[in-house]
RNA sequence: GGCCCGUUCGUCUAGGGGUUAGGACGUUAGAUUUUCAUUCUAGAAACAGGGGUUCGAUUCCCCUACGGGCUACCA
């Protein structure tokens, strides 16, 4: 059925605050899908629900898509042939259909407030809406035509509710987990429409799909229990041959314990749920993403690429090109996946290391221009970054790594020097100081094999020499090849620093 | 409670009726780096339990246990 059909899947998060872990996967798997498949990728925003709406939201997640290299071939901000996309925008047409429903016998009004629902749930803990209590509540159902009418035209608040057929099974093929099967006579009556007249999900998924012509729904595994309803809807909608196939993909739960991982997790135990930073207005709290934290996009798109999913080789790295090209549903697999942070730094490690020292520079040159380090040419921020590239976790570990190419040693582990200190190292590091001043050409190579030829004819021992002359250059017991460090320092500060040490190991 | 989904090393997973059950992260030990990190090599580490089916089940079926999700006029 759907096999001759475009494929156009969409993205629908709801704008209630920042984008998590498993709503970037969704969005991920339904995009790698639609370009193997040169279909469409759309944005749709659920914002129905206007208490938990955000200002700011709808925006951040398109940031979001766009940060991790996921364009939308039509999203609300870009009108397209089936736009509007947000629900909010939609109204009218919903409350037609889920009156068409009515008049098919498939849904019916319910005066019942929510109120009085609550005071049935506490004096019945299994209280449903469904077949078997319907006809005691107050419903078009229960009440008489008259009745009804009287209510309506009172301008009674009603909300407008699915009837689910008893004795029925809605099966249907999960391609994901094969047939999946429910009983109608365990599934409730489903408001559609609430009674601000806004649709709930229900109702506005199917109406909208099937207005935007998708043919696959991607979605995380907390939905499979409300598909027997969307089924029904699509049938009693008339629009069964047009249905998506359907598949529900596996939840990403927390790393210790168990459970859905949520922002609470990220806090607690110390890295971002969210992909971008996420502020907000109404609580002014700010809850860190991964962009912020040095993860490049690539490595972040691979570890969700890879999070429930595999090629079936032992290949782990994968660009999103690479993703688009050997993605395929039916490889991915069934159960929820605790979320590994560790792993996912060890993503932005590899990504970092394969990445061009010029890719990084823009990163790296706000960070240096937050440490008040502005006079460093792009030439020689990217020789330093050669150097300590692949130490890098995370971009932003840079400062960290190599603060000591940009500035002087604050101070000295003086504790490694000190007890061994002798006037023969002084008098060496003296005589060095001048060799190297002798030096009209500054290389490594020959810089090092000097420099341990004098230490041979000193008498002295490597390590006694070597170590001191570390700490003078970069404070510590750290950092990458000493002469490496000689050669990007350059002559006169590498004799600079010296000085300063001795100044500071003799005092 | 009810319904639905799931269950291979600590974690993410490959595999699939007969395998030394493979890889990666993490971890341990060595090597290299006269520093630290990286890197390299090696090691420890798993088929939830019970019944079937079968010559043979980790693999297929059933049950149990455990885990997760849903059970709103939220998505």
């Amino acid at each position: 059925m759907s096999s001759e059909r475009k494929v156009r899947v969409r993205f629908a998060p709801s704008p209630t605050g920042g984008l998590h872990l498993g709503g970037v996967r969704t969005a991920l798997f339904n995009y790698l899908f639609a370009r193997q498949h040169q279909g469409d990728f759309i944005l749709r925003i659920e914002d129905t629900d206007q208490t938990r709406f955000v200002a700011g939201a709808e925006e951040y997640i398109t940031e979001c898509l766009a940060w991790c290299g996921m364009e939308p071939d039509e999203s609300p901000n870009k009108p397209g042939a089936f736009g509007p996309y947000r629900q909010s925008e939609r109204k009218p047409s919903y409350r037609q259909f889920a009156e068409q429903l009515i008049e098919a016998g498939y849904a019916y009004y319910a005066f019942d407030t929510a109120a009085e629902l609550d005071a049935e749930r506490q004096t019945q803990p299994n209280f449903r809406y469904s077949h078997e209590n319907r006809m005691n509540l107050r419903n078009s159902l229960s009440l008489s035509t008259a009745e009804t009418e009287a209510l309506l035209s009172a301008g009674h608040p009603y909300t407008i509710r699915i009837k689910v057929p008893t004795d029925e099974t809605v099966s249907f093929t999960d391609l994901i987990r094969g047939k999946v099967s429910f009983d109608t006579n365990l599934v409730d009556d489903k408001v559609l429409l609430k009674a601000d007249g806004m649709p709930t999900y229900h109702l506005a998924v199917v109406v909208d799909d099937k207005a935007m012509e998708i043919s696959h729904i991607f979605r995380g595994e907390e939905w499979l229990p409300s598909a027997p309803i969307h089924i029904l809807l699509w049938q009693y909608l008339g629009w069964e041959a047009a249905m998506p196939a359907w598949a529900h993909l596996p939840l990403i739960l927390k790393p210790d314990g168990n459970g859905k991982l949520s922002k609470r997790d990220g806090d607690r135990l110390g890295f971002p749920v969210y992909a971008m930073n996420w502020k907000d207005a109404n609580s002014e709290t700010l809850t860190k993403g991964f962009r912020e934290m040095g993860f490049l996009p690539e490595a972040f798109v691979n570890m969700l690429g890879v999070l429930g999913w595999n090629d079936g080789t032992e290949q782990e790295l994968f660009s999103i090109e690479e993703l688009i090209a050997k993605f395929s549903i039916a490889r991915v697999s069934k159960a929820g996946a605790k979320f590994d942070f560790e792993k996912a730094k060890w993503f932005n490690h590899e990504w970092i290391k394969g990445a061009s020292t010029q890719s990084l520079l823009p990163q790296v040159k706000e960070l240096l221009a937050e440490q008040g380090v502005n006079d460093a040419s792009d030439a020689q921020i990217e020789e330093v970054l050669l150097a300590v590239k692949e130490r890098l976790t995370f971009v932003s570990d840079f400062w960290a790594q190599a603060s000591f190419f940009f500035q002087r040693p604050a101070s000295y582990d003086l504790d490694a020097v000190k007890p061994k200190w002798s006037e023969e190292k002084t008098a060496f590091f003296q005589a060095m100081s001048i060799s190297f001043d002798g030096f009209d050409t500054w290389e490594a190579p020959t810089l090092e094999a000097f420099f341990k030829e004098a230490i041979k004819e000193s008498g002295m021992k490597m390590g006694e020499l070597m170590m001191p002359f570390r700490i003078m250059l970069v404070g510590g017991k750290f950092g990458p090849d000493v002469f490496q460090i000689v050669q990007l320092l350059g002559k006169q500060e590498v004799i600079a620093r010296m000085q300063l040490a001795l100044k500071a190991f003799t005092a």
